[in-house]
DNA sequence: ACACTTCTATAGTGACCGATATGAAACAAC
DNA sequence: GTTGTTTCATATCGGTCACTATAGAAGTGT
């Protein structure tokens, strides 16, 4: 799963995988059927970890905890020591053939998701009057989903943890209320 | 080139190339020495169109204005008719293989200049008076830059130019003054 | 001990990758 | 008209891709 999260899906051999897994390319087949549900897998286990965003958002009394906490994990999860930099969610099938095309809707559905649940969360907010009525609930959740895009590829780049921790700040300045 | 900026370096292909520009293979190494040449030329004249980041950035009379800037252009050219969805610069090289680091890390260089071109400019704002002085230039700069890199995801996503406008007046809402 | 099932490794499938050697056609010089 | 040079396409290079057919090893039940 690390190859996928560094390299990609397509730029991931299977010989990379076999290597890296221990286990010949017939176990692999004869476990998953093919390479990509073997990497629809392993992102299911990534976005349903111990942190995810689902569950920050659910568990966020706000939906300003919310943006904040989407934010601090990206930037901690995305500069981990022991993983590779950036985001398997937001990277690995950025850009793909047209043989991955699938592949790439299915990772932008689970994208589309988070947003959704996150502008949810805003547009409760400005009807129980924690966040302004006037707050544009979509733009703002937007926002929030761009800015953890960005910090994805900008971890990639080589940028430190503190700096994505300055980039979320700057993201929360324009909060409402 | 549509077909980098489609599909990313290491998922064109060279018969995509040859279909493409109307040429056979021979002629493309002969007039290019190789794959990742013709990469980085057509690379170059992307970052250096009639609408590219560092004459926007240049031109804008403060680096509010700059910013706003390079999230409208993003915004439009992110969603061009004729053109394929997101950015060339932001997308093409996220995720690829170990042999295609030096590809990668080249346009990682790009997009540190823009980022601190704009940096450079908020600093002198915050001594001409245009910014206040505390405003943290670098967290600003690398905010617009991960906003932008997030729009371009969100664009091949499918995300509409308004949409991509509206985040873009989220992103803006916390610029300081 | 023996038949049977399960699992996995070796080896190889056709297809496509980036990159070229080779030969034919077009053109310039004289 | 002949020669030398350049241009470009056909055909092919070795290598790697995702994937699998085959066969041997390990384990189970009796």
């Amino acid at each position: 799963m690390l190859s996928f999260w560094r390299h990609g899906y397509e730029a991931t051999s299977l010989s990379d995988l076999t290597s890296a897994m221990g286990i010949t390319a017939p176990s692999i087949y004869g476990a998953f059927g093919d390479k990509k549900t073997l990497f629809l897998e392993a992102v299911q286990l990534y976005v349903s970890g111990p942190v995810n965003a689902e569950t920050i958002i659910d568990s966020a009394p706000t939906s300003r905890h919310a943006a904040a906490g989407l934010l601090e994990a990206s930037a901690v999860g995305f500069t981990g020591r022991d993983t590779p930099r950036g985001c398997l969610l937001a990277s690995s099938t950025i850009s793909c053939s047209a043989a991955a095309a699938d592949v790439q809707a299915e990772l932008a559905s689970i994208r589309r998701k988070i947003e959704t649940r996150l502008k949810e969360k805003i547009l409760r907010d400005t009807k129980t009057g924690a966040a302004p009525p006037e707050a544009n609930a979509g733009a703002l959740a937007g926002h929030i989903m761009a800015v953890i895009q960005g910090m994805s590829t900008l971890a990639r780049d080589g940028a430190s943890r503190e700096k994505l921790r300055q980039i979320a700040a700057a993201a929360m300045l324009g909060w409402p209320a």
